[in-house]
DNA sequence: CGTCCTCTTGAGGGCCATCAACGACTGTGG
DNA sequence: CCACAGTCGTTGATGGCCCTCAAGAGGACG
């Protein structure tokens, strides 16, 4: 919670950082260069100056066209910590939790997929984590044999999969960020902004998870979550109509 | 953190969670199953029961091989955020700090990666994030149009980049789990205990970054990260030789 | 209508951020 | 060589946030 305005001034980077020893293979045909073009500060090409949503309709598609439907019931176990990670959901319905469980019995939410996530994209062999229905959640699952053998040979494929894993790292990264540096009704609030965000929804947003998993996502009690939506709704941050209903304002 | 204790009982799930629509083209010839054989709950061939450690030596052996040798001087930029992520380093000498600043200035430093470990695997366009030196640091960095031409082409590079970024997520997922369930000292002993286990060193172990870099690690004030060692120290956890060179107890 | 569960609110106390002061160390310039 | 300023680490005092314990309201369900 430091503001970094002294600090150890990153900067003076003047004639450091650059290659001092040109390696053996030249790489790619440069002769006289010791570092190719791509050492500059030139972006690749397809990225354009505005930032360019990544979007993931080979990877959906194929799930889609290929996997079985599978319902699952309020709190029942989609997939469990330790257990061969032989396949892949693309969630249609309702809503999962994301979460670990400590030796102590702590709980951490990471994430509430939702409608057009994928859950289990991130391992190969065996889930480091445990996915559970919030709802009623419907999905498509595909066995991850027959995702890695299109994988294997299809390039857009790979590109997608690989962006979402990185798009849940970046994500996983802002919430530590929010854990350490902000407090609870903030917390409270980025949570609520984001779940209103992943709806079209005008209107009044259901909550479908109840307190402790909201609790258990931004790191409060369930008190301090509710006194939380309390002091958003004293201060008219938000509007509670009942506690599963609530719009930003 | 709450208990789990009671909790709405993630039991039960019966018969649902079963696929209730084989869906059009059963795949792999598997004509009367409506789900393959991969569905349950087999393990995958190459996963041994014993929690196999995973390798990234293909890559590393790529990266040394083709990589150009960089020095980068205490607090200088490694890479910046929101710049074009056209290289990636394996760090041979020195410890980095990863991290990112928001709006108001406040820092997470996600990671201090060090000899043997890499720094931007998890972009391909842009980087999401910032690296610094915190000591004096070498690296191989390896264009990244050099590393995605082998990727192409290379099974193994593949399967072990995945791996590393999977192996960061989890990394992150466990930072969140401690940073909302632990207390100070707590915190800081976990972070001590990680840190001299990444070293193979007996004997006092010294910490090249300062008590704000910590403190910004783990989500205190740099007061408090001093206040946790003293705290560690008198309660014999570990022993403090001077303020950079510690040793667990 | 009682039981159970969730959500809410209050009271008390603990952890930690903040402000402040101090010693140790370093590099600078007189 | 020494005064001086600047940084870093440490420790103390104070106050705020939030966890814990506790109690009560309201709804779901048998």
């Amino acid at each position: 919670m430091t503001s970094l305005n002294a600090g150890r001034g990153a900067e003076g980077n003047s004639d450091w950082g650059k290659t001092l020893e040109p390696s053996p293979p030249p790489v790619q045909g440069n002769p006289g260069l010791p570092c190719p073009p791509d050492f500059a500060g030139r972006p690749r090409a397809k990225a354009a100056l505005a930032e360019e949503k990544q979007s993931y309709e080979t990877l959906f598609s194929f799930i889609r066209a290929r996997g079985y439907t599978q319902h699952f019931q309020p709190d029942s176990t989609i997939l469990l910590h330790e257990e061969p990670a032989n396949v892949v959901y693309l969630i249609e319905t309702g809503t999962v939790r994301s979460c670990t469980i400590d030796s102590f019995g702590h709980r951490q939410i990471f994430a509430f997929p939702r409608k057009g996530e994928l859950v289990g994209i991130s391992d190969t062999d065996r889930w480091h984590f445990t996915a559970e229905a919030v709802d009623h959640v419907v999905v498509k699952s595909l066995p991850r044999t027959v995702l890695e053998q299109e994988l294997a040979v299809n390039t857009a494929l790979r590109q997608e999969s690989r962006a979402y894993i990185r798009a849940l790292l970046a994500q996983r990264e802002k919430q530590l960020l929010m854990l350490s540096h902000s407090k609870g009704p903030q917390r409270l609030l980025d949570f609520l902004v984001t779940f209103a965000a992943s709806r079209p929804s005008t209107g009044y947003i259901a909550l479908p998870m109840s307190r402790r998993d909201i609790a258990d996502h931004i790191g409060l009690s369930t008190e301090s979550v509710s006194r939380a939506f309390s002091h958003l709704k004293r201060t008219g941050r938000i509007d509670l109509k009942t506690p599963e209903k609530f719009k930003i304002i």
